[in-house]
DNA sequence: ATTTTAGAACAATACGTCACATTGTCAAGC
DNA sequence: GCTTGACAATGTGACGTATTGTTCTAAAAT
């Protein structure tokens, strides 16, 4: 009974945070850091600004919870698409589409992360970039690793090095998939959302 | 005489205004748009504030004039660099080179454009990307004619749309001179400052 | 005489706090 | 079991404080 009512409580306390979050991110990748205030922020949300700041105890830490949930929930994504699939090929293609959902459903998020989370709050940025460059990292060496993988197997010619293979891969996906979000009718992605893929394949496959 | 003084005062002014810029892309390349104000630029260029109203009427027309005019200056060295060289192979190599050599020598200008630009000031960028997306655009469709001939050629193998593959050019280019400034010693940019064209060629010429 | 300087003044904005109002909880009494 | 009322928890929004962009003026410098 006593414990009954305090997840209750607890479920109305996340339901809070995360209208709280929604109504940040929205405000948030529509103007920016700097020019979304506190109050606004609170009034978006339909919660006063005390209450806004009984959540978050400031503005740096309501931003960087909103991009840390999410960059964490992106990142176990990404890692688990490239556990599935047999063959590396089917692997990669695997993390391409994930990454290609992922930007999908997400714009705004990604909108922000790319547009904002560099620069908005330039002291922020050093915060947040420990933890997510971190991962960032343990992302590119499993890319990495897939493409040895592949070049150990013989499938795949060693054109470059794994890891300069991975960051090119990584740059390419974001890259395209950021245009085609922006812009669908001028420059068409190409219509398979992992044929950016065949511009690495086509050197980087055994004839 | 009379001209003379005048181009004098002329000459005194840009060189004035030339020091403005300086100070504060030193500035903001170190602690983002909305970290500095005015009075610090000010000081740092070591002149009165109603001094730097005077030339810039806006912070915001400062910070334009100081990204737009290096813009303007990379634009047009990256489009020469693609007359220079017969061969497509050549030209893209010297727009490569050309591309590094911009990344090395003014990296503050780099850093500012690629990590603050893009979202600093939410509302500049719209200003901003107006006129350098025009300028970006037409770089893109140069690469993509440069590809394109190699493919009537046949020198180069038609493995994607030439459009992609400039931006695929582009973009791997960016990402790996970005990558190789900000930390040179983890993951070493491949020697050849233009090595980083062997992922894409590997597939793309002719054998 | 024109320009630069130093700094004061002004207006606007926004972060973060705090005393107060509101709501919800829970136990005792009807 | 239902009502009631006191107490705790939580939400509220006006306010203090600080910063900063921008203008303006009087004195100093060129």
């Amino acid at each position: 009974m006593r414990k009954e009512k305090l997840t209750r409580r607890e479920k109305e306390k996340r339901r809070q945070r995360q209208d709280m979050l929604t109504a940040s991110l929205e405000l948030f990748s529509e103007k920016g850091y700097h020019n979304v205030s506190m109050q606004e922020i609170a009034e978006h949300a339909e919660f006063a600004l005390g209450t806004l700041y009984k959540f978050f105890k400031n503005k740096e830490d309501l931003y960087t919870s909103l991009i840390m949930e999410h960059a964490k929930k992106f990142h176990d994504k990404l890692m688990q698409s490239m556990d599935d699939g047999d063959d590396e090929i089917e692997k990669l293609r695997n993390y391409v589409r994930t990454k290609g959902e992922i930007f999908v459903n997400d714009v705004s998020v990604i909108r922000l992360y790319f547009a904002e989370s560099q620069g908005a709050s330039f002291n922020i940025k050093a915060g947040l970039d420990k933890e997510i460059l971190e991962d960032c990292e343990k992302h590119l060496q499993k890319l990495a690793q897939i493409f040895a993988s592949g070049m150990k197997r013989k499938r795949f010619r060693q054109i470059a090095d794994p890891y300069h293979l991975a960051v090119a891969l990584d740059s390419l996906t974001t890259t395209f998939l950021l245009l085609w979000l922006e812009k669908p009718e001028q420059h068409p992605y190409p219509e398979d959302p992992d044929g950016i893929l065949n511009i690495l394949f086509q050197g980087l496959i055994h004839p």
